[in-house]
DNA sequence: GGGCTCACG
DNA sequence: GACGTACGTGAGCCCG
């Protein structure tokens, strides 16, 4: 419908209902995470009102909410100190902007906003083109510089004072219609905004001398005739400046709009994006109420709270100016910036490196940061040239030596009094370890983040500020390069060092503010201060050490892979009647489902034939057709060594450090959503062992001369768990009498006495104890055990017929995801749990993950104490804790001490949950050892 | 770079 | 009543 005649626009002011919401509340804060809030809510139920009070016969057609984009527009050329003596913005106003215009598109009205315009001038643009076009106009404001615009269908109203403001009420106020209030505010001046009139006279004379001129160049042109001689003298004297107040002060209605009048037209709000909005906001009261207006149901309180990441963030008072980040290059510099950190008593810090490999990385440079915006970066190792053939190797000038900087520096990093902050710092500390610095003590962003959101979003650096901060930090990406051309950072100029680096400790420093009283807001103060703290100079030192891989043994089983893998490829391309390529899951399809037309060819979402092993096996099991029977069976061997070759004997050899000659992987502390650790580069943690042959892989990790290694793991930590948790009596009374859980299992499902019990009838009852730790399904369980689908709901109803405490944990569990938004494991750990909520097959994931979440974290959360514990267990022993496998934990010591050993860390895995939490089960912990893993597993 | 496959707990 | 499922990871390869 085009917009003209019969139209009535409304144009709400959305500056003035901020300020108006801002101060007419208290200063609120979000629940959850303390964001400041009130403005947006008062602003929301301002919105919400003026909805509900614009349904009637006199309802506008179309509506839009205007907002001013900038406090920097064409008025500050006209005149500088426009609006200048503005008090700054409270800082707990400005974060609160974005969602206010959240909220207006929430409520699905039209927001409007113009770079270098003020939602004054885009008001009075819009008035026009309506006014113009033949329609009414209503702006919601009481602002007087808004008056100008009144008259031909162009009312104001007064929200607050539920009034409306006509020529009137214009001329009550400025003594002029509204054609003329531009010359009085010209010739009054604002103090407001700093517009600056003629000294001495207010809107009283002003509209006195209007009145009797007419118009404001008459007057100036006649001012001389002017009696009173101070007024005279007033305006004379300040023509230019009163021109140039009324060029402030008048609203430009050629402002260029971007939009359609048409595009305005009301729109009832949809359910579906208002209430999911203010339920985040954590807006009880204005769900409910727009709920009721909607004629919906309002959705759960806190539900979306607590997943609710803080979604659009408090942005900073501050700004990050780059080219404020020092380049420190002289030691007397260096002086006064460790002079600083000794007056802070902590520093953020950053290290730029040449790898992302902290065991091969060399340093470049180090930033500091001891307050927010007061920033520098310390170059140390950058070289010159482009890193070409041709490039020098020599290091650039101006820069610090390393020795200069290690010499200033160490005292400060390994100082007990000041804290140093970094984000990931395992990573920073272990490039500072290897250059004989320890940093202590320590406090990581990344890891904070961890605590409170885990599962929430990830905890990167670039993810964290954009989050909250709401700044970009400038990408690494245009820096170093990509592909071939790529360069490391010791090739990145110094001037773009400085404001890359600098800005990255400038960032960590402002996020540790904000999360510090976060922290204790979310409630996992104790969980970051002993489950993730203290874990990073363990990791530190497993990693360092590294394990020792045997090369020789690894390319002997490499080569050996090699030919059988040959022999069975030619075997396979006779059967397969032709050469094509094993490795590709999309021939060999076609080749078993089209060429050889075997049955059971199911195609996936993309198009191809699945072939996993799944599939194989059951065609080399009863294939219908013998040369697809063999083909089957011998793609399944030859995947097996593929895999053990390229992933395992053939990649680990290129992990083997040059100078230590051994394998030191990385695990990453804040990647798995339940607490696990994750081990990358190369992963340790899935080094083969089910299989006979892949676990002969673990013959190459090995103890040098004189040494063992020690593997200590804890016996079915889950299910010990699992039994604690759901409080199963039968359970529990199994593992304190030592039984075989799954055998025991199976006796009380199956009723078959122990004595009478088979492997097969045992494996079943396995794999019902696993289904069950991982939220079981029928459909799951019956597809790891090959059995119909009824048969295998048939054994989890018996099985929560035998343990009725399963079914009630889970309903529970499941319960407390949907009320909180996340689970928790024994120690206080939060999973969260945002799509527990979830429409559709992501509901099942959800569920499942947030039933198995609280037992696999909980397990992790003990042999995090284990390890926490360790080296102060093991001291005094000739012994180095290696790696970790989520329930074991392998260590390397000399021959002898290895009782010693074994007691002492068994001790303390089987004690780790203690005092924190009373498990009513056991924990128990088996040992192995051998000169290597397979012979220690 | 996404999908498939497969190694581990 | 249908949907599409075991939980948590990382790495190598293929292929567009």
């Amino acid at each position: 419908m085009t917009f003209g005649k019969g139209c009535h626009l409304h144009l709400i002011d959305g500056s003035a209902f901020i300020f108006r919401a801002y101060h007419a509340l208290p200063p609120l804060t979000r629940k959850s995470d303390g964001l400041p809030i009130g403005a947006v809510a008062g602003f929301c139920n301002m919105l919400f009102r003026y909805v509900e009070n614009n349904k009637g016969p006199d309802a506008p057609t179309h509506v839009a909410v205007i907002f001013d984009h900038s406090s920097k527009t064409f008025r500050n050329e006209i005149y500088p100190a426009y609006k200048a003596n503005r008090p700054e913005l409270p800082e707990d106003l400005r974060p609160q902007f974005p969602l206010t215009r959240e909220a207006t598109r929430a409520f699905n009205i039209a927001c409007i906003e113009t770079e270098g315009y003020e939602a004054d001038d885009i008001i009075a643009a819009m008035s026009c083109k309506a006014r113009n076009a033949g329609g009414r106009v209503t702006i919601i404001s009481s602002d007087k510089d808004l008056m100008q615009l009144i008259g031909d269908g162009v009312v104001m109203f007064d929200a607050m004072k539920n009034k409306t403001i006509d020529r009137d009420e214009v001329f009550e106020k400025f003594g002029v219609g509204p054609d003329r209030v531009v010359d009085v505010q010209a010739l009054a001046g604002d103090s407001v905004d700093n517009v600056p009139g003629a000294p001495g006279i207010g809107i009283k004379t002003a509209a006195l001398l209007i009145q009797e001129y007419g118009d404001l160049e008459t007057l100036l042109a006649r001012a001389g005739e002017i009696k009173q001689p101070k007024r005279r003298e007033a305006l004379v004297n300040n023509a230019e400046l009163i021109r140039i107040s009324k060029r402030l002060v008048q609203l430009d209605c050629d402002t260029p709009l971007d939009f359609s009048l048409e595009s305005l037209e009301v729109r009832v709000p949809d359910a579906e994006v208002i209430l999911p909005f203010l339920n985040v906001m954590e807006f009880r009261t204005l769900t409910k109420r727009v709920a009721d207006s909607l004629k919906v149901a309002a959705p759960v309180a806190a539900l979306l709270t607590e997943t609710a990441a803080p979604v659009a963030t408090p942005a900073e008072a501050l700004t990050f100016d780059h080219a404020s980040y020092e380049a420190v290059t002289t030691p007397e510099a260096l002086a006064v910036w460790v002079a600083r950190i000794r007056e802070r008593g902590y520093v953020a810090f950053d290290t730029e490196t040449t790898s992302l490999d902290e065991m091969r990385a060399d340093l470049v440079g180090i930033s500091l940061c001891v307050d927010a915006g007061v920033a520098c970066y310390i170059p140390i190792g950058h070289r010159q040239g482009g890193g070409d053939l041709f490039a020098s190797d020599s290091l650039t000038e101006g820069q610090l030596p390393l020795a200069e900087v290690l010499a200033q520096l160490k005292p400060v990093l390994e100082d007990d009094a000041i804290l140093k902050i970094a984000q990931n710092m395992k990573y920073d500390a272990k490039i500072m370890a290897r250059l004989g610095v320890q940093v202590a003590p320590i406090a990581d962003t990344m890891l904070m983040s961890y605590a409170m959101h885990g599962g929430l979003h990830n905890h990167g650096m670039d993810e964290l500020s954009e989050r909250y901060l709401s700044h970009t930090p400038i990408p690494i990406k245009p820096l170093l390069g990509s592909g071939k051309s790529a360069v490391t950072f010791d090739r990145v100029g110094i001037a773009d060092a400085v404001k890359y680096a600098a800005e990255d400790a400038d960032v960590t420093l402002r996020l540790w503010q904000k999360f510090q009283p976060m922290l204790h807001r979310v409630g996992v103060t104790t969980v970051y201060e002993t489950l993730e703290r203290p874990l990073v100079p363990v990791l530190m030192q497993m990693e360092m050490a590294g394990v020792q891989v045997d090369r020789n043994t690894l390319s002997r089983m490499s080569s050996a892979f090699a030919q059988k893998m040959a022999a069975l490829e030619a075997e396979i391309h006779e059967l397969a009647g032709g050469p094509f390529n094993v490795g590709s899951p999309k021939q060999l399809g076609e080749i078993l489902f089209d060429r050889l037309g075997l049955p059971g060819g199911e195609k996936g979402k993309t198009g191809a034939y699945a072939t996993g092993a799944d599939v194989l096996e059951d065609i080399a099991a009863e294939g219908v057709v013998e040369a697809g029977r063999t083909l089957a069976a011998r793609v399944l061997d030859w995947r097996q060594l593929s895999k053990l070759k390229s992933t395992y004997t053939d990649a680990l050899q290129t992990h083997i450090h040059p100078d230590t000659g051994r394998v030191h992987t990385s695990y990453s502390i804040a990647g798995a959503n339940t607490g696990r650790l994750a081990s990358t580069d190369p992963n340790l943690q899935n080094i083969p062992v089910r299989s006979e042959e892949g676990r002969r892989i673990r013959e190459a990790f090995v103890a040098p001369v004189g040494r063992v290694l020690v593997s200590l793991d804890y016996s079915q930590i889950e299910l010990r768990i699992l039994a604690h948790m759901a409080n199963i009596p039968a359970l529990k009374q199994a593992f304190t009498d030592g039984l075989d859980i799954h055998a025991m299992t199976a006796s009380e499902m199956f009723n078959v006495p122990m004595a009478q019990m088979t492997s097969d009838i045992r494996r079943q009852a396995k794999a019902i104890n696993f289904g069950v730790i991982y939220g079981i399904s029928g459909f799951g369980l019956a597809r790891n055990l090959r059995i119909p689908r009824a048969e295998a709901q048939g054994f989890i109803d018996r099985y929560f017929e035998r343990f009725p405490g399963i079914r009630a944990y889970m309903d529970d569990t499941i319960a407390f995801a949907k009320a909180n938004g996340h689970v928790q494991t024994l120690f206080g750990r939060k999973i969260h749990t945002p799509e527990i909520n979830a429409k559709g097959p992501g509901a099942g994931f959800a569920k499942r993950a947030a039933i198995n979440a609280p037992i696999q974290g909980t397990a992790a959360d003990v042999i995090r104490r284990a390890m926490i514990r360790m080296p102060a267990a093991i001291a005094g022993l000739d012994a180095k804790m290696l790696l970790q496998v989520h329930d074991e934990l392998l260590f390397e010591v000399a021959e002898t001490d290895v009782e010693r050993l074994i007691t002492a860390a068994k001790h303390t895995m089987e004690t780790a949950a203690d005092p924190a939490v009373k498990l009513s089960v056991h924990l128990t912990v088996e040992a192995g050892q051998g000169p290597n893993w397979a012979a220690a597993h």
